[in-house]
RNA sequence: GGAUGUGUAGCUCAGUUGGUUAGAGCGUUCGCUUCACACGCGAGAGGUCGGGGGUUCGAGUCCCUCCACAUCCA
């Protein structure tokens, strides 16, 4: 079909995005191709460890605005050839979904309660209520297939946009880090720590959410302010009262030491001897540490089993006794405590303390402190910092539990600096992401904690034997093998037990706890490129696929800053243990995007914008340009405008290439017929911007390269379309209009490749119209198949002159159709040789008639005078 | 308090190793029905480059210092 007949009377944006997500779909556009892989060189496959999104609910902005910036050089790379692969995974398991199941079905899970197969929940996403006490205890089965349920809808919704944003992923690559697939590597990697010695179990201190019953890591906490008041609490010495300042006094039952700088000098005498606590006349041990604050409250702390970290720190390194009484529900245990047997305070814990919140058992200390006079005035408001669980809403506990760690350098100098160092094997994109990863690796101070207390996560695949009193046996976990996974030690026993024997003395019992989310989403190189064969690669092949080693160590893992900390760092923690290698060669962090106000948009901000509609209104490749006028690791504001010139600039390239193709036919070695200066000039300055725009991409800079081809595309269109447009018509001969059609071919058809990594849609459109192929599956421009030769400066001096006559006609206030019978143009003297090579262009685009007379200026301006202007009669408008 | 980044036109941002008169888009003002496009076209106004000091023939760019903002960590 001849192009005229392809090209639309009126092209328009709309429809696009739904026509072409179609095409592409049915035509594999951007199918990574697994045979070429496994008989190329891992040089020919560029792969892109994709972030998979939490399935919970909602896409925002930030989402739209780094994809992007991955599928741009996706687009990029493949266009230079690559077998790009360019997976799709869904981070579908873990606590947001669990809390997104709960409120949406009024559920909670109740591991004590057993499978109901008739189970229907009792909402549907209508739940009025969002009390905990309305919500329907159910087992971790029933809790489980909700959650399944849920984050399927869920995810089919963001497929939905992600094509509709034009995402060149491989849709046949998929994951979920749920699914069997993702279980099993996540367990198998998990094994092989555990078998090497890289993860150990550890009864131990550690931050507990109350809330969401769960152990928390390191990179889980926020240090948020909270409400407080200082009670100054007297404790008894020989010499005296000693005063402390606490804002938990409801912990003195659990103290177990009083702590003072060892400058302190107002201390000095006392440390060796012991005071008696007030109310429960515990005696005590008075000792020095650093890390008492000499300046805070009254510089001398009581240290409980535990209020804080600073706890933990003193009880492991002074070797304090353990007095806890928080329990994992954030209440004070029922038992009165042994060490408080015999004492004063016996009857207070009995009667006042036992099976208490915090909160209570602080209001009823207070009560008592004060009636003892060990309380010393009234307290004193203050905000202190205290740890929180980034997604819960009350302040960590600290509580003693059994729990695996993976070793991350937190506890180990020499693995830290391996872990630093291996920084210096990625490319960071901007490079500075790296002093943040150095950053934040150097001040762990413990290793990461994996268990998590959760349903909805890949089970610890661990056993433990019971003797015969009925006692696991901690240090001999029974591991599965490999082929035996995924498992579920809660549902299935270990080889060689029957399920009859969980729980009896001799039998066994499976670890209840589940694996932190990033214990599995750190393993996405692994889990998509078939580290462990199967998946969603498909295959029978046992072990590790072959098309593994075509894929990894990635070439790419975009993310966003803030999980630098997490995902970035857990993954490469894991690629080192397994592979003793980086996971990826670049990292291309991408910033945040920022409301019109500068601040980040949050949910709880309310100032957050759904891509959904945004894409509606203004469309994708609208979106996509304000997206990747976002550099990498620059925050973006959040830019309607910025959208509206993406979306001006998509239906510009569509009229201006129905113009540009539409002068006729053209046939034979296009390049051959390219005579005339003008034209040569053009396509010379298009060398540049294809130089300009593949460095751009080259440095990972797509900005760079959409502003280099973006800025040659309006002056095409202004000055050098404007000033062919007589021409081209054939106003002046057959060869003459030859060239031009020929270079507008030439021109557009590099163009549109230029473009087509951001407007996937418009380019694809427009290059259907001469072209059979898809566009993204085109080679990228090279200055090679561009003429050599011409000379940039005669489209420049030209459309400068032309820039001029415009002036005049602007100033004298007539339509540009004015014709101008006589005209002097001040310009360089060395312009003048370079006008008159397009003379003929400039006198038909700014129509001038009569005499054009050229005078050497000064400076390097051109300007019209001494101008004859005769405006265009105008004709009466038809009255309607 | 520490680390990292940012500060250029009313707004959003470019400005590569120091080198003519600091650029673009949006917005704004004026003008134009022009046979691809009024979701368009043309022309204009608008900046002591956060403050101060220094190096240099020359600084938006390099050094010092201060200020403000952002993110992460204490």
């Amino acid at each position: 079909m001849p192009p005229a007949a392809r090209i639309p009377e009126r092209p328009s944006l709309d429809g696009l995005e739904e026509k072409w997500t179609e095409v592409w779909q049915q035509q594999g556009t951007y199918t990574f191709d697994r045979e070429r892989a496994l008989e190329a060189d891992r040089a020919d496959v560029f792969s892109i460890d994709t972030p998979p999104p939490t399935a919970s609910g909602s896409l925002h902005m930030g989402h739209v605005f780094s994809y992007t910036h991955t599928d741009c050089m996706a687009r990029y790379k493949r266009m230079q050839g690559l077998n790009v692969f360019y997976p799709i995974g869904w981070d579908d398991n873990g606590l947001p979904t669990e809390k997104r199941v709960q409120n949406y079905y009024g559920v909670r899970g109740d591991a004590a309660l057993h499978h109901d197969p008739d189970f229907t929940p009792p909402f549907e996403g209508n739940r009025t209520s969002t009390k905990a006490a309305d919500e329907v205890p159910i087992s971790r089965q029933n809790f489980i297939e909700l959650c399944d349920v849920l984050t399927v809808r869920d995810e089919a919704a963001f497929e939905s946009l992600f094509r509709r944003m034009g995402f060149s992923l491989d849709w046949s690559i998929s994951y979920r880090t749920i699914d069997d697939h993702s279980r099993a590597t996540s367990q198998q990697a998990f094994l092989r720590n555990v078998r090497r010695g890289e993860a150990y179990q550890s009864e131990a201190p550690g931050l507990w959410d109350v809330t969401f019953q769960t152990a928390v890591a390191q990179a889980e906490l926020e240090a948020r302010d909270y409400p407080g008041h200082y009670h100054r609490v007297a404790f008894h010495g020989e010499a005296g009262p000693v005063h402390i300042e606490t804002t938990r006094p409801e912990l003195i039952p659990s103290v177990v030491a009083l702590i003072a700088h060892p400058d302190d000098e107002r201390y000095a005498g006392l440390f060796g001897s012991t005071v008696t606590s007030p109310l429960f006349g515990v005696e005590i041990p008075v000792v020095a540490h650093p890390a008492a604050e000499i300046d805070k409250g009254a510089g001398i702390a009581m240290c409980c089993t535990f209020g804080d970290l600073t706890d933990v720190l003193w009880w492991r390194e002074l070797q304090l006794p353990t007095r806890s009484i928080i329990t994992r529900n954030g209440r004070l245990q029922v038992e009165t405590p042994e060490w408080l047997a015999g004492t004063a305070g016996e009857a207070l814990y009995a009667e006042k303390l036992s099976g208490a919140t915090t909160f209570a058992a602080r209001t009823a200390i207070v009560e008592a402190l004060r009636e003892s006079g060990d309380l010393d005035g009234e307290p004193t408001p203050t905000q202190r910092k205290a740890n929180f669980y980034e997604r819960g809403e009350r302040p960590l506990e600290i509580v003693t539990t059994r729990q695996w760690y993976i070793r991350n350098g937190g506890r180990d100098t020499d693995l830290n600096a391996a872990l630093v160092a291996m920084g210096d094997g990625i490319a960071w994109h901007p490079a500075f992401m790296q002093s943040r990863y150095a950053n934040w690796v150097a001040g762990l101070n413990g290793d990461w904690l994996v268990s998590r207390q959760r349903f909805f996560g890949v089970p610890i695949p661990v056993w433990y034997a019971l003797d015969d009193e009925g006692e696991p046996l901690w240090d001999n976990p029974i591991l599965p093998s490999e082929a035996e996974l995924p498992v579920d030690p809660a549902a299935n026993p270990p080889a060689g037990y029957e399920e009859s024997q969980r729980g009896i003395p001799g039998g066994f019992i499976g670890d209840p706890d589940v694996l932190d989310t990033w214990a599995t989403s750190s393993l996405t190189p692994q889990i998509a490129g078939g580290w462990r064969a199967g998946g969603a690669l498909g295959g029978d092949e046992e072990g590790t696929s072959p098309l593994f080693a075509k894929v990894f160590p990635m070439d790419v893992r975009p993310q966003a800053h803030d999980i630098i900390r997490t995902w970035l760092f857990a993954t490469l923690v894991r690629a080192y243990y397994e592979h003793g290698s980086v996971p990826w060669t670049n990292a291309a962090i991408s910033g945040f995007i920022l409301d019109p106000d500068r601040k980040k948009m949050s949910k709880s901000k309310g100032n957050v914008v759904t891509p959904e509609d945004v894409v509606k209104e203004h469309s994708a490749d609208a979106v996509r340009y304000w997206a990747a006028s976002g550099r990498l690791g620059t925050d973006a504001a959040y830019d309607i405008g910025q959208m509206k010139v993406g979306r001006r600039l998509a239906i510009k390239i569509l009229n201006a290439s129905k113009f540009a193709l539409g002068f006729g036919e053209v046939s034979g070695d296009l390049v051959d017929q390219v005579t005339e200066p003008l034209d040569q000039a053009v396509l010379a300055q298009l060398r540049t911007v294809v130089e300009r725009a593949t460095a751009g991409f080259e440095a990972w800079d797509y900005t760079r390269s959409l502003e280099a081809t973006e800025a040659f595309f309006w002056s095409f269109c202004d000055d050098y379309l404007e000033l062919v447009k007589d021409r081209a018509y054939g106003g002046r001969g057959e060869e003459a209009a030859a060239s031009a059609r020929a270079t507008l071919r030439i021109a557009l058809d590099v163009v549109l490749r230029l473009l087509a990594p951001m407007l996937p849609y418009v380019t694809e459109e427009v290059w259907s119209w001469t072209h059979d192929g898809s566009v993204h599956r085109a080679a990228w421009p090279s200055v090679t198949e561009l003429p050599e030769g011409g000379d940039p400066a005669v489209l420049s001096a030209v459309a400068d002159a032309l820039a001029a006559v415009r002036k005049v006609k602007s100033e004298a206030k007539v339509g540009m159709r004015a014709e101008v019978k006589a005209l002097t143009l001040s310009l360089p003297e060395a312009h003048r040789d370079l006008v008159g090579l397009g003379e003929d262009d400039l006198r038909a685009a700014g129509r001038i008639t009569g005499e054009l007379t050229f005078a050497t200026g000064e400076g390097t301006e051109t300007v019209g005078r001494d101008a004859d202007l005769i405006p265009v009669e105008k004709t009466p408008r038809p009255t309607a």
